[in-house]
RNA sequence: GCCCGGGUGGCGAAAUGGUGAGACGCGGGGGACUUAAAAUCCCCUGACCGCGAGGUCAUGUGGGUUCGAUUCCCACCCCGGGUACCA
């Protein structure tokens, strides 16, 4: 035994300290501010900003925020020049709401809100240029929000008319679409009702087709992909036209022309403008009831209920392939929104229809079979052609024809009779954006008696949200605003008389439908964006965030993008280069709520641990892009990597050569570990370095400072703090961020022996080590020398599969 | 109902252009150090059989293809998310 040396003193690992620091040196040098004029290679990396809510920062939040920083991170220390925007999306309904539930005035709530999220987002170690933050519910942004629907309105892709909204009658306020639940107000659960109101509209169906085929050339997630070509939903097929006696015609839309013989009556929504036309004398009074009962009835029992109802109209049609009358009926399961609010009832072939004939004893026709000899079979349900080789039956000179030749043939036939048009149709609706709320930008169009609608000139802009005490919504369904008389009356731009302002708010949406556009340009007053700097920095090279808004936010975005390229703003289409959604955080199994007591504090993780432990943790729960179950227990591992690696970096040596074996594993690291983030492979980048780890403090021996340098720079997108302190403690001067990304020799990738597994019959029997380039022989040689192995074999194999450098299979 | 995901140890998860299942981490067990504890370090840890060498079983269920299937094909069950009378 020897006396034990005086160990070098080495630092404690102290996060608070480190990362308080960092953070620090990071503000007042401008580290994270990039100059977007200059530097090489911009990459624009994106998060979806968020709404400050009342409850502080989401521990899902930070899981979003935290894999898109490293993988910006990433892209900067590859020399890229990163440009990390991040802002408040402080503007909407959600905040509203929180604020009439708390007692407080948004306007008052909001920035104290903002303050709290800058603080902890502060403290997460993001690389964040703070320089360029926007706040939707600030003047200097919604001047350009309220310009943009200045723009649309120019371009006739804004226009107003009468729709239905959903309406709370407890909460005595519209509604929008996501705020409703099952028919019932997410809120207060109350029944939501149908009110028609003077709604602005824009036009994205205008664009629904270059909506959908652009989506082919976006590298995004699959998931997003799929669920915005479903939302667009485009469907092919025909408006075919129904004589009705003493009445105008009635025009249907259907994707199964072929199936028109089987037609057996016709079916209005109850909002279809011919109702009232087409009722005779005799049925007056039934249909008034039936009008009356679908207007009050509520949504859950018209949209979850299902069940079919309806009245007869008393008018007849004459279905245009059979020359037969049949009758015209009301239902409320035709939806007035879809198509042309009336469908051909086809009995045989749709559910719906076979409920409804059912409902009614209306007579059904069988027009498609599998085969001829199924054509007069009985129909116990509706029969959905199946496949392309079904037959159309029962329809004239059409019988015997294969169902997609037939959805052609019959339109073509009937249209030759003038009774019908090939048309497409799509899911997708103009997105209604008035809203009658307080906490939004104005819409900027002032009515005036004698000119109309007139809109806001922009050197007026903004109309600044007034600040009014009771900003809540009431039963009227008008606007908070029409209260504040001395706003809302004003001289019309073009002829001076005293016009009204619109009093309607614009959703939420349009305010994060833009942001992305205004963030280089943040500090210009002049100008929504900078026509060069945006054409420098857009598209946004890449985009990540959750895919609850795969069909609104990212939908909207694409639309409000294209209609500016349109206009004549933009030189691009499409906002997004690239989107990647990521995962979603739950704990112990389901969603973290507030009710269910199982949310966590990210202020004490980070206070516990340190935002780097608290990071590399939530990036190691699982696939980022598959989310994961947040559990407590886990983040000590995490923290002990961390240790070992500020442990390793103090206690090198600078002398002598690194291990060869350890330097075979950190290029393997390296290349591993490279390969892995830019596909967002976050928890096995760092099982990557972890294993490496192992390796490195394998055995009592000295660790050298070539052989922690590099693990260093890979370690510092998931762990920027301690990277920037062992960094420097290493020598280096400038940020980490700045040095570049470690090379990798291809050459120490490869060892002269492998390992290869000998399979008896398949079975895996035990291995051998060979040299690289062992031929069969070799390895047989090899595993015959093995008496463990050698036991199996007894006789001639009959087979033997050799896959070089990995398996030897012998077949017996 | 439809469209996406996904079912692997006590737990979170790795691994597939077909080839040694369970990397990495948590938890658990044992040990070292310590007066003691914490921290740290080392070993073990899918189940079953066996003193051992070793063997058998095992990736939701049932089939199939193959020398070989967690991986490919067919059918089914379960869980999560989205969407829903869209004609």
């Amino acid at each position: 035994m020897t006396d034990t040396p005086a160990l070098p003193e080495i630092p404690a690992y102290d996060p608070a300290a480190i990362e308080a620091t960092w953070q620090q040196r990071w503000h007042e040098q401008g580290t994270n501010s990039p100059e977007l004029w200059q530097g090489s290679e911009p990459y624009y990396q994106l998060m979806m900003f968020p709404y400050p809510s009342g409850e502080g920062l989401h521990i899902g939040n930070l899981f979003a925020f935290t894999g898109a920083d490293i993988h910006g991170r990433f892209q900067r220390l590859q020399g890229r020049t990163v440009f990390e925007p991040i802002g408040f999306d402080s503007f909407g309904i959600q905040t509203e709401n929180y604020a009439i539930k708390v007692g407080a005035h948004p306007a008052k709530l909001t920035p104290r809100n903002v303050e709290r999220f800058r603080g902890q987002l502060k403290r997460a170690g993001l690389m964040l240029d703070w320089s360029k933050e926007v706040v939707t519910s600030d003047p200097s942004y919604y001047k350009w929000t309220q310009w943009l629907f200045l723009q649309l309105f120019r371009q006739g892709l804004a226009y107003k008319k009468a729709a239905a909204v959903n309406w709370c009658p407890n909460d005595k306020t519209v509604l929008a679409n996501e705020q409703v639940k099952d028919g019932h107000c997410e809120r207060c659960n109350a029944l939501v009702e149908q009110r028609l109101l003077e709604q602005w509209f824009f036009r994205t169906s205008n664009f629904a087709q270059r909506l959908l085929d652009n989506i082919a050339s976006l590298d995004w997630s699959e998931v997003t992909r799929q669920a915005q070509r479903n939302w667009i939903g485009r469907s092919e097929g025909a408006h075919v036209t129904f004589r009705v006696a003493n009445a105008h015609d009635v025009a249907v839309f259907t994707t199964r022309p072929d199936t028109i013989f089987g037609a057996t009556w016709l079916v209005l929504a109850p909002e279809h403008p011919l109702v009232q036309q087409l009722v005779t004398p005799a049925q007056h009074a039934a249909v008034s009831a039936y009008l009356e009962r679908t207007k009050t009835q509520d949504v859950v029992s018209r949209k979850v209920n299902k069940e079919k109802t309806g009245v007869f109209t008393g008018a007849v049609a004459i279905n245009p392939a059979t020359g037969q009358p049949i009758p015209v009926w009301i239902a409320d399961y035709v939806l007035m929104e879809y198509g042309t609010g009336a469908v051909m009832g086809v009995p045989g072939h749709d559910e719906r229809d076979f409920e409804f004939a059912q409902a009614f004893a209306l007579p059904i026709v069988r027009v498609v079979a599998a085969s001829m000899d199924d054509a007069s079979a009985p129909l116990a349900e509706a029969y959905v052609a199946k496949s392309d080789t079904d037959l159309l039956v029962n329809s004239a000179h059409f019988t015997g024809m294969p169902v997609p030749l037939a959805k052609k043939a019959v339109v073509a036939w009937l249209e030759e009779r003038q009774s019908a048009t090939p048309v497409v149709n799509y899911r997708l609706n103009d997105w209604c954006i008035s809203r009658q709320r307080y906490w939004g930008p104005p819409i900027p169009i002032i009515y005036c008696d004698a000119c109309g609608p007139v809109p806001v000139p922009e050197d007026q802009l903004p109309v600044v949200l007034p600040l009014i005490e009771n900003f809540r919504p009431d039963d009227s369904g008008i606007s908070p605003l029409a209260r504040h008389d001395e706003w809302y009356r004003v001289p019309c731009p073009t002829c001076g008389v005293i016009g009204r302002r619109e009093t309607d708010v614009s959703d939420n949406f349009l305010d994060s439908a833009w942001y992305f556009l205004r963030y280089p340009s943040a500090d210009r007053s002049d100008v929504p964006f900078d026509r060069a700097l945006t054409q420098r920095w857009l598209p946004v090279t890449t985009y990540i965030g959750g895919n609850e808004h795969a069909v609104l936010h990212l939908l909207y975005a694409r639309f409000i993008t294209m209609a500016l390229h349109d206009g004549g703003f933009l030189d691009f289409e499409e906002p997004f280069t690239r989107f990647r959604a990521h995962g979603m955080i739950i704990r112990e199994g389901a969603k973290m709520s507030k009710s269910k007591g199982n949310v966590v504090n990210p202020d004490d993780l980070i206070d516990r641990w340190g935002a780097d432990s608290f990071r590399t943790y939530l990036m190691f729960l699982g696939p980022y892009e598959d989310g994961g179950d947040y559990r407590d227990s886990g983040i000590t591992g995490v923290r002990r990597f961390l240790d070992r690696i500020w442990g390793s970096v103090h206690e090198c040596v600078r002398t002598g050569a690194a291990d060869p074996t350890v330097l075979r594993k950190l290029h393997a690291t390296i290349n591993k570990v490279g390969e892995d983030i830019p596909a967002l492979g976050y928890n096995t980048a760092i099982a990557a370095m972890m294993e490496y780890v192992n390796v490195l403090r394998a055995n009592e021996r000295a660790v050298h400072r070539d052989e922690v340098l590099p693990l260093v720079q890979l370690v510092a997108p998931f762990a920027p703090h301690i990277a920037e302190a062992c960094w420097e403690f290493l020598g280096g001067h400038e940020s980490v961020f700045d040095s570049g990304w470690p090379t990798y020799d291809p050459a120490l990738l490869i060892s002269d022996t492998v390992t290869i597994a000998i399979q008896i019959n398949g079975k895996t029997r035990g291995t051998v080590q060979v040299a690289r380039d062992a031929t069969q022989a070799d390895v047989s040689a090899a595993a015959l020398r093995d008496p463990n192995l050698a036991r199996f074999v007894v006789g001639e194999p009959k087979k033997v599969i050799h896959v070089p450098g990995r398996l030897l299979n012998i077949v017996m």
